[in-house]
DNA sequence: CGGTTAAAACCCTGTAGGGC
DNA sequence: GCCCTACAGGGTTTTAACCG
């Protein structure tokens, strides 16, 4: 079924226009942004060369015959989505329609005509709002479509219509479904279009016939719920959908139409915590109560939450004197593959949750934890009190450190460390210096810039007539194996080994496994090609066995009789820093 | 073919509401 | 009313499978 509203009215209709830019913004701007923005890039492709002038108040922008009436048709065809998100995501129509729509709706807002001129024909979009241009829309113009959307885009800017949460007027409430647990994909309509059904009356002109769109969609697929736009906290609402509202009589008569429709909530594990009768034994044996707790931390805890996390202290403890300080996702597969704490969705977070509280109380350090993903840039500055000549001699003396000698040079191999997990970058670091090779964590799946650049560092190698190798180490999971494989397939088309050293389903023994997740898409050439129903981290692997593992490896490619003499080398570099440290020494401030 | 969803890596905050 | 969990929100980046 085909909704008979124009949704050009969206970019034509002053109320609904103005939800499309934020109230902070300077639409006189924006429009010049985007209208000359469009008409480059476009010239930009064609090698073109763009003309802008003001007349006025009247901006015309020639760009020789690049948009075309072809192109209008497309631009203009809002059977397609538009942007729901202004500043974040636009699907589908891109750069020139986004430009036009906010021109079109900014010339209608500001007064301030637009022209564009193409293929010489020449649109005006001024004041009004059926103007030469909107007329054109209007005619080409094609109806909208209901559409589908699925979980994730739901859960990113759609609620479902039902029953609990949000206050309406009344007693009566609206509940949000957790989205995450849909199986199925659900229909949904967009917010403005739902506004426009419910808000445009018959004066207008358009048809509205809400039963019929009901009706409709749930012929071809099962439906589950009629999705609309809503927010329940102000604070957290999409501000171009702020103005849609959902009076309680519309969702009553939605619900009502799905009656026999049961919405779940999302069903999170609540007993994530698997010990916890354990801890609890535990905080009875060792008499640790409320009180004392209270005592020592001044906030209280449940003792067995505190015996839980104590637990926890342990094994990062343990971590922190194998890896140095780690991150708390490496606590959480630990805590996996332990038994502590149960694999799901909603663990990690729990997990987040009580070591925050474990931090802020003091019971687990500070210390234990690093965050990786976030940096800060220090200007470097020096003290105005500092000695200038020290300065200089530190620096002088510093950068005299004895070099390495490449003990690569006269191998037959370049080799490389390939890494799935930012995670274990501290333990491979070691050795990668040891061996003086490089590691490349590729954090999931690797980016293309990053296998790029390795090919281009590889194709030096082979010049140079050596054999490349990457050392790969990475889970054994449907996605993990499908790294590595994507890995392969990359560098198809250069002789490039790729071994596999860890974890493969030879080394399994002794590990505990962890369930496969049905979800993963890459499950099914998984259990074909491997024949295994559960998965194993690489985390779950002894450090010491990784780093023999690793060692093993490179000394498969590594010729020691072909290190190079050095001694001869730092004879004389030793010579040479003596004097010019013996000159810094005699330098007078 | 392109949009959507899923996976991977990582992190943090606020609050509704159930349970005790 | 406290404690705790779940679930909202916020941020970064990638690739593959699937589906219409």
């Amino acid at each position: 079924m085909l909704l008979k509203i124009p949704v050009f009215r969206q970019f034509t209709d002053l109320e609904e226009l103005k939800r499309f830019i934020p109230p902070s913004f300077n639409r006189s701007l924006v429009v010049v942004k985007e209208i000359l923005d469009n008409a480059c890039d476009e010239a930009e492709k064609k090698d073109y060369i763009v003309e802008v002038s003001l007349k006025d108040i009247t901006l015309t922008v020639k760009n020789k015959g690049i948009f075309t009436e072809d192109q209008l048709q497309v631009i203009s065809d809002f059977s397609e989505r538009i942007t729901s998100k202004y500043l974040k995501k636009s699907y589908q129509r891109g750069a020139i329609g986004q430009g036009l729509m906010i021109a079109i709706m900014l010339s209608d807002i500001d007064n301030h005509p637009v022209i564009i001129n193409s293929n010489q024909k020449q649109f005006k979009i001024e004041q009004d709002r059926f103007s030469e241009f909107s007329k054109f829309l209007k005619k080409v113009a094609k109806p909208v479509k209901a559409f589908w959307y699925g979980k994730n885009a739901i859960s990113e800017r759609i609620e479902v219509l039902s029953y609990k949460k949000i206050s309406l007027s009344s007693n009566e409430t609206i509940e949000i479904i957790a989205s995450r647990e849909l199986k199925d994909n659900v229909l949904c309509v967009n917010g403005s279009l739902v506004h426009s059904i419910f808000y445009s009356s018959d004066e207008d002109g358009y048809v509205v016939n809400l039963t019929s769109f009901l009706n409709e969609p749930q012929k071809k697929k099962p439906i589950k719920c009629l999705f609309i736009y809503h927010s329940p906290n102000i604070r957290y609402a999409d501000k171009n959908k702020e103005r849609v509202k959902i009076p309680y009589k519309i969702s009553r008569y939605i619900k009502n139409f799905y009656k026999n429709i049961s919405i779940k909530s999302a069903a999170g594990e609540k007993d994530w915590i698997l010990i916890k009768e354990k801890c609890q034994k535990i905080a009875e044996k060792k008499n640790i109560t409320k009180e004392n707790i209270l005592k020592e931390y001044g906030k209280s805890m449940k003792p067995w939450r505190y015996v839980f996390l104590l637990l926890c202290k342990n094994i990062i403890d343990e971590l922190n004197s194998k890896y140095g300080a780690v991150t708390i996702r490496q606590v959480y597969y630990q805590l996996v593959s332990k038994g502590y704490i149960s694999n799901a969705e909603n663990s990690y977070s729990n997990l987040v949750a009580q070591l925050t509280d474990a931090r802020e109380m003091g019971i687990i350090d500070y210390f234990a934890f690093e965050d990786r993903s976030r940096y800060l840039l220090k200007p470097k500055t020096i003290s105005i009190k500092t000695n200038p000549k020290d300065i200089v001699k530190d620096a002088v003396i510093s950068s005299l450190k004895p070099p390495e000698i490449d003990i690569w040079e006269n191998q037959d191999y370049h080799l490389e460390l390939w890494i799935e997990k930012d995670a274990l970058l501290k333990l491979f670091k070691k050795i990668a210096d040891k061996h003086q090779l490089n590691l490349y964590p590729s954090r999931g799946y690797s980016s293309l810039t990053k296998i790029h650049e390795a090919k281009e560092r590889f194709k030096e190698q082979i010049r140079k007539g050596k054999e490349c190798v990457i050392l790969y180490f990475g889970d054994l999971d449907p996605s993990g194996w499908n790294i590595y494989e994507v890995i392969q397939k990359k560098f198809s088309d250069l002789p490039v080994t790729i071994e596999r050293i860890a974890v493969n389903p030879d080394q399994t023994e002794g590990l505990i496994p962890m369930p496969l997740k049905e979800k993963d898409t890459r499950i099914n050439g998984f259990l074909e090609e491997l024949k295994l129903t559960e998965c194993y981290e690489l985390d779950a692997l002894e450090p010491e066995l990784i780093l023999s593992l690793a060692e093993n490896a490179i000394d498969k490619y590594f010729d020691k009789n072909l290190i190079p003499d050095d001694s001869e080398w730092f004879k004389k570099y030793q010579e040479i820093t003596e004097k010019i440290i013996k000159l810094v020494n005699e330098i007078e401030a």
